[in-house]
DNA sequence: ATATTCCTGATATAATTAGTCAGGAATAAA
DNA sequence: TTTATTCCTGACTAATTATATCAGGAATAT
């Protein structure tokens, strides 16, 4: 299984587009990595995979950066994680069912079950759900161009 | 967020105890480690564990072993993860909120949510509950002193 | 033309995981 | 009471993975 720090940089990263989705202009990674403190470097490589993955559409040159490629209720948080982790996967055998000498080992059908309960848990929330759930469209507030989430 | 093989060997190896625990005898690490395919050394560290943690009785010299401490339906997974695993927590601020310069991230709440989620499904399934879920009681086949588990 | 911004692959460092090793302590049985 | 067996524990090592940084290039707006 795996949730990495760069699986949550990329939510967070996107979701910051995503608060700002209405202005329809594309936002530079500087300004996303400033505001969210996620090194910049490192954020090119993720936002790199999502635009490759169809989540965000890119622009160079100067006004150029990154914007969310589809509506924030249409991108769910689960495609965001698989974007840029490894698949989610709770069993030693990649599902394959070899993980005790090549036949399955007493705990495969449920490290499967907790497999489908996580990956439903991920794809039934959207970037809105997440936003609005959270409060964060009220809740946030901007102060010198950082988001603050009260409560 | 912490699910590594050591948790799942954890696993594994305690339904191998649960699975002979009508027996009421002492099954010994060596055992269980060449019938699951887990390092005999690396899961005396993880029995010690679940000892300590209230989950398994030990007793030394010959025909000494380990076998569960409570019945198998008393004992649930997340137990089990728990005892050998650091903290299931996906937020990076082991949930302090301080994910964002002190102050809480876009995505805080929602991790939050994900620990939820996560933590009730692994505590609401016992050891009795995966066995039976998985018909390991039935249609688990010992051949040589493995277990197969069918289907 | 130039500054800006994304794009990409390679590389480096740090942290974590996955084990091994070595010696000791308890216990049952001969 | 000796011996073989089994758990107990901390230290150590090797391999893998995560977390970036670096360097140079390509596109684009002004």
């Amino acid at each position: 299984m795996n949730l990495t720090n760069k699986g949550k940089y990329a939510l967070t990263a996107i979701l910051d587009l995503a608060v700002l989705d209405k202005n329809k202009r594309y936002i530079k990674i500087s300004e996303v990595a400033e505001r969210q403190s996620i090194p910049a470097q490192y954020l090119e490589q993720i936002f790199n995979k999502l635009k490759n993955e169809g989540l965000l559409y890119a622009s160079r040159g100067p006004a150029g950066g990154f914007r969310l490629a589809k509506k924030s209720h249409s991108i769910r948080v689960g495609e965001v994680i698989n974007a840029v982790e490894k698949p989610m996967d709770a069993t030693q055998c990649s599902g394959l069912g070899t993980c005790n000498a090549g036949t399955k080992c007493l705990a495969h059908d449920f490290w499967l079950e907790l497999n489908a309960n996580l990956n439903e848990f991920l794809m039934e929330k959207t970037l809105h759900d997440v936003l609005t759930k959270n409060d964060v469209l009220t809740k946030n507030v901007e102060v010198n161009n950082y988001y603050i989430v009260k409560g």
